[in-house]
DNA sequence: TAGATTGTTAATCGATTAACAATC
DNA sequence: TAGATTGTTAATCGATTAACAATC
């Protein structure tokens, strides 16, 4: 079929449409309109449409898209029936939150270790799963090869534990660190989330609505 | 001098660029050029250039870029001089990592407010403020008028907070929930940042990355 | 001055939107 | 069949990259 990969764009589209179309299937919709669907999400019916065609067609003309059926094709595409074996790294406040509120094996990750460097956090129970030491790192990825691992610990620390992980065939990281990951470690994949970023960007904008884009310092007059 | 909006594009890079040259300013470098910063960054030097060109022109001929000034120029662009009142509502694990892990005075946010809806979190005072009950906005924010609100709820609880808060001139929201805020309240300024949709991403390009592109279900044949 | 590097215009590339024939 | 709505191609729009004259 020689499909060119689906640009990055599009796939960070996909989980949204996951979400909204998990609702209307909660609300027992059996079937919604490219059009209605663009309504509801504040899109163009042409940008689902196009979206949903680079992996298959899943509409039938004239009558629209069946939500269930959708539903779980995209779900297929995101992978969530897997079980990525997945490692988090950094049990404070940041790495217990994302512990307690994602809803990790609904999205086909299975976080199968903790670890923290901080002795204190060492042995402690949280879910199942025991704290243990980065230093038993090394040990653990060998015998037990995660693939995927969430980084929730500061930047210099994360450099560090990057160049280990990728070592030990770790090329998959959440990445909640200021470590740039990708620009130094080629052929891994990253997702980051920089939340300081995203605060910073909603500043600017609260900025722009109230004064509206005073001109800059700039050049010398 | 008739600046027309800066797009979305180019303010989302700007958190990033102010990183790296508060980096190179604790590492005591004082200019830098297009070129060099393209390299550490991962871009073209094209882009920065164009990038920062929408706000003034901060560079040399010749010479580059001075780090110092740049630096706060982009710190300056982004607001992050000012105070913005802000409130934060949902003090469980998320809401208080957030509350400990960002540095909110240095990015231009002041939080004067923290409610929860759970009585058993009322009256608990984390860093000098008291969690106050959801059902005390109105008054609150009556009195200290606040700008910004950081949204760490479940979706339904969103949903009516925001109309309430929408009305006491709350505009500008930092939204950890799945409502859509942006869709339902045009107007407001909103920053979303979904976790789940993060996750899941990674999980499609890990998947990409073991099995590439295998053609999906798709047509009946 | 010669060399370096910007600011800015033009060219390219990619993503979104519009249009419409295919078809259920 | 007639109406609806997809899948897909073409047109538009915007963002990125390249090129180069201006200038420090």
């Amino acid at each position: 079929m020689g499909n060119k990969s689906v640009s990055i764009s599009v796939v960070r589209r996909l989980p949204r449409y996951y979400r909204f179309l998990g609702e209307l299937l909660n609300h027992s919709v059996q079937r919604i309109s490219s059009r209605e669907l663009s309504q509801r999400m504040g899109l163009t019916a042409s940008q689902i449409r196009q979206d949903l065609n680079c992996f298959g067609g899943f509409g039938q003309q004239g009558y629209g898209y069946n939500v269930e059926l959708l539903h779980r094709e995209i779900g297929n595409i995101l992978g969530m029936n897997q079980h990525k074996k997945t490692i988090l790294i950094g049990v404070g406040n940041l790495g217990r939150a994302i512990l307690s509120h994602m809803a990790f094996e609904e999205k086909g990750i299975e976080i199968i270790g903790l670890f923290d460097r901080s002795e204190a956090l060492v042995g402690e129970k949280i879910g199942g799963l025991t704290i243990a030491h980065t230093d038993e790192l090394e040990a653990f990825c060998r015998e037990r090869q995660p693939k995927v691992a969430i980084l929730c610990v500061p930047k210099y620390t994360a450099e560090d534990l990057v160049v280990r992980l990728c070592k030990l065939g770790v090329n998959a990281y959440w990445n909640f660190s200021h470590y740039d990951i990708a620009v130094h470690h080629p052929g891994t994949v990253v997702e980051n989330v920089h939340l300081g970023d995203s605060l910073m960007t909603l500043c600017y904008e609260v900025k722009e609505m109230e004064e509206p884009s005073a001109p800059q310092g700039g050049k010398k007059e």
